[in-house]
DNA sequence: CGTCCGTTTGAGGATCATCAATGTCCGTGG
DNA sequence: CCACGGACATTGATGATCCTCAAACGGACG
């Protein structure tokens, strides 16, 4: 499974599809922080002195870029693709601490070292940088600090959020959630009611705290009362938008 | 009731009662960031700058410190004393997001307005700073933004963890890592097997996502099996240390 | 002494985890 | 082109756990 080399060419044209440099995205909280772009949190002179000290990395999908307690050399920015940071258990069970999508930041350390493991879902295009450049940068530019900061704490309440989420007992509700949140996210802006969902059942399943059975008799419920339809595996077409928020939001 | 608290005399002795100035704990990631002291994030000469724009607060037990959605004017750091972060949902049920401790800062908002309530749980001194006022301070002196960023960095490990504990199924494993987290953190520095719950069972309950008598239940299942002893309701000793890890990690 | 709040205990019902089997999709190789 | 294999996904049956409703208990305080 390890045969899928990088041909020339497709590199090269997956290079120019990547965009300019990385890019954050989150929502500010300071009204005085940073430029007030609430998608972009990065301008351009900002993601051009990352860029300078960024290296491009493209990798296939399910791929292993670090194990929990790793070492902690590169801090890392996906651009293109879906990644999870998890943690193995002693059971042997998964729990996924947060799904990855572009503009995300993802490898900050805990005493040098890495707190979850990261996989990549699907391809990906990542900015890969020396955690002692990336410190060194937030000291000499305060407003690239902001940005990192302001990132760090949208993430929080991510997290947060997903806590209550998961506080939830229904196994529907909280796929309801689940596909709230994917919705809501900024890489979804057709808004078309159609969610591509790149994630296995599994790690879903993993991510709400859920069983897989639990988690495909909740989708088979939601699909048989007419809320939603699977067009194949990883498409789900919104039939009925406001049952599906109600559900997300009778907490 | 802004400014006129800055009178000399009980402002010195505020601040004497408190200790130094504000304080925030967390753990660092980078090697280069900050002075390197884990415990104790802030310089002197940072703590003297964050006191200068702070106004020292004490409340009571059980005080509407702001409501969700309330317009985010400050931002405060806990200097003594346990407050709670939390939500309302439309059930009326309330989920906990966090607890907050000495050298917790809290008020960071999202689009200029608080996401949690906070509600102090027993007497409790805060440095209170206006929000902007903070701003303008974390962009002349990046090493202190440096710190808030650790300091944020750490919550956000904090809340991932929590969202792993809240996964779990059984009332019992929860609890024990609720009391791990507890122990751990740097204001339980006795030591001692005596745990100190500040704490009512509600707000332990809305915290952990079970019910009141869940919990209940839990506590006394550990108490009946021998590994932990209440010495009286918001105090309880830990008998059997390694049965009680063994709970908290078995996952 | 009585009230109030927080906590504990009890019984019944709902939901999910687990184990097991079946079904589906997709790539591989004959 | 089709048959096979493996990963992923659904369905079924059983048991464990928790939630809800309800009632009793306990200390704090007037």
């Amino acid at each position: 499974m390890k045969r899928s080399r990088t041909r020339a060419p497709a590199h090269r044209e997956a290079l120019a599809g990547a965009g300019a440099g990385p890019s954050l995205r989150a929502r500010p909280f300071f009204r005085h922080m940073g430029s007030g772009a609430p998608a972009e949190l990065l301008s351009e002179s900002q993601q051009r002195r990352l860029a300078a000290i960024a290296t491009v990395v493209r990798l296939p999908p399910r791929k292993i870029i670090y194990h929990e307690h790793d070492v902690a050399r590169w801090i890392f920015i996906c651009s293109e693709g879906v990644l999870k940071a998890f943690r193995e258990l002693r059971s042997g069970k998964r729990r996924i601490a947060a799904f990855l999508f572009p503009g995300d930041m993802f490898g900050i350390a805990e005493n040098g070292r890495y707190v979850n493991a990261i996989r990549t879902i699907i391809a990906v295009t990542l900015h890969r940088i020396e955690a002692d450049q990336l410190s060194a940068a937030l000291r000499h530019d305060p407003d690239l600090q902001a940005q990192v900061l302001i990132k760090v704490t949208h993430e929080l309440r991510e997290s947060q959020r997903r806590a209550i989420i998961i506080g939830r007992r229904d196994a529907a509700g909280r796929f309801a959630m689940f596909l709230a949140m994917l919705e809501a996210h900024p890489s979804f802006t057709s808004g078309s009611g159609i969610i591509r969902i790149a994630m296995s059942r599994s790690d879903i399943a993993d991510y709400l705290g859920l069983s897989l059975e639990a988690l495909s008799r909740a989708t088979g419920r939601l699909t048989r009362g007419g809320i939603i339809a699977f067009e194949d595996r990883h498409t789900v077409r919104v039939l009925d938008p406001k049952a599906l928020t109600r559900l997300a939001e009778e907490v």
